[in-house]
DNA sequence: ATCCGTCTGTGTGTTACCGCACATATGATA
DNA sequence: TATCATATGTGCGGTAACACACAGACGGAT
């Protein structure tokens, strides 16, 4: 696997993007961690001792029904971090994390990052932005999750997969994209073979290939654009 | 109206809890505003001067489509607040949001709000958790969106409304409430109509009572209580 | 090379919600 | 009391997604 890049912190675009002064204060307290795809990053409700910044990994969040199905409200990947209940005060959340690209993190200890976190710095401002771009994520999965097809969410699905990924290729069943969205995998086999049809995609057993990005972005519904460009806006 | 209640900023349970000190520190940059019923308190992208603090007044935070159509992401009461985009560092959302019940609120000028909230005290410690307590909201829409049907949510709408009034009356016509939920008018009056048979509610052209709340409770999907203990938790 | 678990494709019938059209009821106002 | 805008009720055909069943296809393991 990616090993340098995984590692490095820097592969985390909020941690890169501090000042220097704040990103070296903070290094080492920095510890790499790998994900396996399906890996639990953590229960819902329980606590965490980590707050997690992916570098090469991608996570879900998901809510699981008592019924079993489940549903996708957002997802964090290099761009961000997993665990804001850890600064916003809560300490847990309604919600499990889960691993849906392996790939790296670097983690800091609760303790240690809530204590940057009241300094009140440039640490805190960043995580309080991303922390409102996630806001916007929820709140446009919901709005999305109401109005449009699967077709046009399985493309906002795979794009925001894409702007987290260095590569094209997606490790991903069609059951599991199914239990993401929260719709049938009989579903997605459908939306993605019209997708296919058209040349946006191609798959073969557990592996998309974004053939033509522009291409998407052109089937997408207007969420997909409203999310994107509220985390180049706060976070950019 | 209930001119008292509505002016004294104690009636917003948020401020309410603030310690003594910190509470009439603030007291002096309150000062009471009334909203009309479908009243925009913020447009989509705007940027705010104050932050609201409801004590009657119930407003919905929605996402309006390209096509016209829209569908609520959250709502707040005397329970929150209105305006997180001002502390969280973006400065404005990508939605609207609208007073969905007569009432008032306090207000607070954006830079006095910010300074207060760097002192990094208990006023920033209840704004970070209301905003997780609305972040939990918001994420919960999007699986209820989702997995259940109309019925089932127009419960949790009724519900979440309920929590925020003192009065069992909802002053609020079918087809608003097809608005909000983001769906059609004609499916609001037959999930209405299902839900009078049953006792739990009567309702007469724009006004709903709410009869039976227990057996709302027993009808409502999970959602409404994930939300609700979030909200006692992290507030309460 | 064969086996077998997993992933994907497809068909059938059902249901929830949509869009449209229009009938009826309510209550404020003249 | 009559009028009228607005709110609500209802019917009908269409469609997207559902549940279930099963067939084929791939690819790693023996």
């Amino acid at each position: 696997m990616q090993t340098t890049e995984a590692h490095d912190p820097t592969g985390n675009k909020l941690l890169a993007s501090l000042p220097r002064e704040d990103y070296e204060r903070i290094l080492p307290h920095l510890s790499p961690v790998a994900f396996a795809l399906g890996e639990v990053v953590y229960e819902s409700g329980a606590r965490m001792d980590h707050i997690y910044f992916p570098t090469t990994a991608i996570v879900s969040l998901l809510y699981m029904m008592e019924n079993g199905s489940s549903a996708e409200m957002g997802i964090a990947g290099k761009e961000g971090l997993v665990g804001v209940a850890l600064f916003m005060g809560g300490g847990t959340m309604p919600n499990r994390a889960v691993v849906q690209s392996a790939g790296g993190a670097v983690r800091m200890r609760a303790k240690v990052m809530q204590e940057e976190f009241a300094r009140g710095g440039e640490f805190q401002r960043r995580l309080l932005r991303y922390t409102q771009a996630l806001l916007t994520q929820m709140s446009q999965t919901a709005v999305c999750n109401r109005l449009h097809a699967i077709e046009q969410q399985l493309c906002r699905w795979l794009l925001l997969s894409h702007d987290r990924l260095d590569t094209d290729e997606l490790v991903m069943t069609q059951e599991l994209i199914a239990n993401m969205l929260g719709v049938r995998r009989e579903g997605v086999t459908a939306a993605a073979g019209r997708l296919q049809e058209q040349g946006l995609v191609s798959y073969v057993r557990g592996r998309i290939l974004i053939l033509d990005r522009p291409g998407l972005e052109a089937a997408v519904c207007e969420c997909y654009g409203v999310v994107k460009e509220e985390y180049d806006r706060l976070l950019g």
